[in-house]
DNA sequence: AATCTAAGCGGACCTTGGTCCGGTTGTTCG
DNA sequence: CGAACAACCGGACCAAGGTCCGCTTAGATT
C-alpha cells in the first residue's frame, strides 16, 4: 500500500451520482476474500464508481483506477480480470435489483400474474433498465460473445424462457426468447432512440407486439 | 518505402484459402486514389489477407500487416481508419457477393418471387454468410453500436422491412427487420452453434418459424 | 509467540492500437 | 518541361490494457 490511506471505517460511498454500498462483496462465486483483498476491493469499485460519474466511461482508465485507490494497477487485474470484468462488477448491484424485480418483486413484473401478462411486464422494465445504465453496459462490451455467457443475459433468458414455455408459445421457447432479448438489446435501443428517432413508447409498444405474436394463435 | 518491394505486376491474390482480387478499389466512396496509395491499398489488403488465412485474426496487428505490406503504419491507418476499418475492408467483397445474391439474384433469395418467399429464403442465406466469415466479423466488432451504422447492417435493414411491409406484416415493419436481423446475429448464432448444442437446421427453422409469426395472421 | 504458507501486492515491463509531423512524390497546370 | 500543390508516406511517439515476478503479509497451526 502506498497512496494515501483513506481513513479506515466507512471506504465506500460513490462520489455523487447514487452512493452504493460496495462493501459486502459477493459471498459465492469468489471462495473467500483475504481481509486486505476485500477492502482494496471496495476501494477500488469506490474509485471507478467515483470516476465514472465524474468523467464517463471513457476516461475510466485502469490506471486511474488504479492510482485512486491508492492501489497497484496489477491488484486491478487480479481482482476484476480485466476492464470489462470491472465494468461488469460496477453494474452488479443495479443488476441484483433488476433481478430481485423480476425473479421475486411485485406482479405483474414478478411472480403472482400469469406468464403472458409477466411477460408484457418484462420488456419496458429491461429497456428502462438497459437505458439506465447504457453507458457502462456498452462500454463493457468489448468481446461480442461475452454477454451471452455471462450470468445476467443467461439469467434473463432463462427467465424469458420459462414465461414463453408456460404461455405455450410453440416449439421453441429458448430461441424465441434469444430473439426477444435481441430486440431490446442496448446497443439496438440506443441506435434506435439516438439516431433511429424512435421513442421508449414506441419500443414498449413493438415489445407488446413481439409478446402477442409469441404467445398468441401459433403453438 | 522501405520493405522489399513485390514484383510491380500482379500484387493481389490471397494466400491459400481463397484467392481475392483487390486490385480494383471501390470508386464509390472515397472520390479517387493516388496511384501510389492505390497500390498501397491492395499490398495492405494482400498481406492482411495472407496473415489472416495463415496465422487467425488474432495475430492480425496493424503493425504486422504493415510490416509485411512493406509500407509504414501511418499508411494502414490512412487508409483504413482503425483495426476494424481493414477487417471490414477484408470481408468487403464478399458482402457485396451476397448482397448482389439478394438484391439481384436468382429467385427466391433474389427479386421475382413473393416477398415472403424472398424472406424465408433470406435468413438461411444470411446465416450462411455470416457463419462463413464469422472470425472477421467477431474479430470486427469493438464498438457495439458501430454495425448499426455500418452499409452492410443498413442494407439488411433496409431489404428486410421492405420484403416485410410488401408482405404485409402489419404497424412496423422496420422494428421487426431488426428483430429478425438480431435473431440471426453472428455472435448469437455462433453462442448456439458452438456452446449452445444447436444445429444449422434448427436456426434456419426457427427463423422460418419466425417469418412466418410475422407474416401471418397479425397485420 | 513463533512459524509457516498461500494469497495478495505493486509497479516495471510488454504489446498493440492509434496519432503526428517533417519529408517525399504523384498529378496537374501553365 | 518545370513549378506548385496537395496527397501521401513512414516511423517515432504516446496511451492504455494486460502480464510477470520478487517481496510482503494475513491468518492458520502448534
Amino acid at each position: 500500500m502506498t497512496g494515501p490511506a483513506t481513513p479506515p471505517s466507512t471506504p465506500s460511498s460513490a462520489a455523487s451520482g447514487t452512493p452504493v454500498d460496495f462493501t459486502s462483496g459477493p459471498p459465492d462465486g469468489a471462495p473467500q476474500l483475504r481481509a486486505d483483498a476485500a477492502r482494496n476491493r471496495s476501494r477500488l469499485l469506490d474509485a471507478a464508481s467515483q470516476l465514472l460519474t465524474e468523467q464517463g466511461p471513457e476516461r475510466l482508465t485502469m490506471d486511474a483506477v488504479a492510482c485512486a485507490a491508492g492501489v497497484g494497477k496489477g491488484t486491478v487485474f487480479r481482482r476484476f480480470g480485466d476492464r470489462s470484468g470491472l465494468l461488469l462488477a460496477l453494474l452488479d448491484h443495479r443488476e441484483h435489483e433488476f433481478q430481485g424485480a423480476f425473479l421475486g418483486g411485485p406482479a405483474p413484473l414478478g411472480p403472482g400474474a400469469p406468464a403472458v401478462d409477466r411477460l408484457h411486464a418484462f420488456g419496458p422494465a429491461l429497456i428502462r433498465h438497459e437505458s439506465d445504465h447504457h453507458e457502462l453496459i456498452l462500454a463493457s462490451r468489448k468481446d461480442p460473445l461475452r454477454p451471452y455467457a455471462a450470468p445476467p443475459y443467461r439469467l434473463r433468458h432463462t427467465h424469458v424462457a420459462m414465461l414463453l414455455r408456460e404461455a405455450g408459445s410453440g416449439p421453441d421457447p429458448e430461441y424465441l426468447a434469444h430473439t426477444l432479448l435481441g430486440a431490446t438489446d442496448t446497443a439496438l435501443v440506443h441506435h434506435l432512440t439516438k439516431a433511429g428517432g424512435r421513442t421508449f413508447e414506441q419500443l414498449e409498444a413493438n415489445w407488446h407486439d413481439l409478446v402477442s405474436r409469441f404467445t398468441g394463435p401459433g403453438a
